[in-house]
DNA sequence: TAAAATGTTGGGTA
DNA sequence: ATACCCAACATTTT
């Protein structure tokens, strides 16, 4: 599910209920799912932790504890959710952390590309990311100089993690499509004031995003209903609601990608 | 059956 | 170094 709303929304759902709780034990599913320490050294350290805050950078989950990071990045297909410490673990569970108060937080990643990192230098694992699109340092004059500095196409270029963090296939063709820009359209051909709808693209479609709790789509994340206010996203065949031409799809980079051919340029 | 799915990374090529 | 493609990771759904 993971894009950065979807994960803003699970940190503000998990914060409240968790912060200030003590991690009694952490039970390993699935090996690979931990990428650091190893799972003898994880168990010894992590146990004991108390979470002092929750909360989010790009795509990542941050639990800080008090002398360690615990980072959980979702990628496909992963969740978390809080359910009674005593519920056997459920099909998918691949990592259950059980805290003080008869409680415990389940990672559920089906397709197991989920990635945990407990860690006394999260800049290790979060010192390449770009800027956080919805901070204040992501300015049009930013981006604007940044996609000029590259010939790219722009679809790919915004789903660069090192570029800006946090956009996933959703939002990028969603925010394109807003900006009325083409996803192959070379970052450095953008004027400045198509930067500057573009910039405003993706703050406001991430923030309506965050506000409707995200996208649930098929069986991954329910809770949100961000996916009933798609423009392009999945609507191939539909009429677009800037000017009313079919939606196409096409492969940009690998990844699916819906646009209007009309007034995307 | 083949294709595709909200993500990332490493390898190879030009 | 930059850009781009492919494969891998693993499972489920259409």
């Amino acid at each position: 599910m993971p894009e950065l709303p979807e994960v803003e929304t699970i940190a503000r759902k998990l914060k409240p209920e968790l912060v200030n709780r003590t991690i009694l034990s952490a039970d390993l599913r699935w090996t690979r799912t931990l990428a650091t320490p190893s799972p003898g050294k994880f168990k010894e350290q992590i146990q004991g932790q108390r979470i002092v805050d929750i909360g989010r950078r790009a795509k990542y989950l941050i639990f800080r504890l008090s002398s360690y990071s615990l980072l959980i990045h979702l990628r496909m297909s992963g969740d978390l959710y809080i359910k009674d410490g005593t519920l056997s673990a459920a099909k998918h569970d691949r990592l259950i952390i059980n805290v003080s108060g008869g409680r415990s937080v389940a990672f559920n990643d089906t397709r197991k590309f989920g990635r945990v990192w407990l860690t006394s230098n999260p800049a290790d694992i979060l010192g390449k990311l770009g800027p956080e699109p919805l901070d204040n340092e992501f300015t049009s004059q930013w981006l604007y100089a940044a996609l000029h500095k590259r010939h790219r196409q722009l679809k790919p270029l915004l789903l660069d993690q090192t570029f800006i963090a946090g956009l996933g296939n959703i939002y990028t063709d969603e925010a394109l499509n807003i900006a009325k820009l083409h996803p192959q359209r070379d970052s450095s051909s953008v004027t400045a004031k198509q930067a500057e709808a573009l910039r405003d693209a993706i703050q406001n479609v991430l923030q309506e995003g965050i506000r409707r709790n995200g996208a649930t789509i098929d069986w991954v994340y329910r809770g949100g209903e961000f996916q009933n206010y798609f423009r392009v996203y999945d609507r191939e065949g539909y009429p677009c609601q800037n000017c009313g031409a079919i939606i196409k799809r096409m492969v940009v980079g690998q990844r699916g990608t819906h646009y209007c051919p009309n007034c995307q340029r």
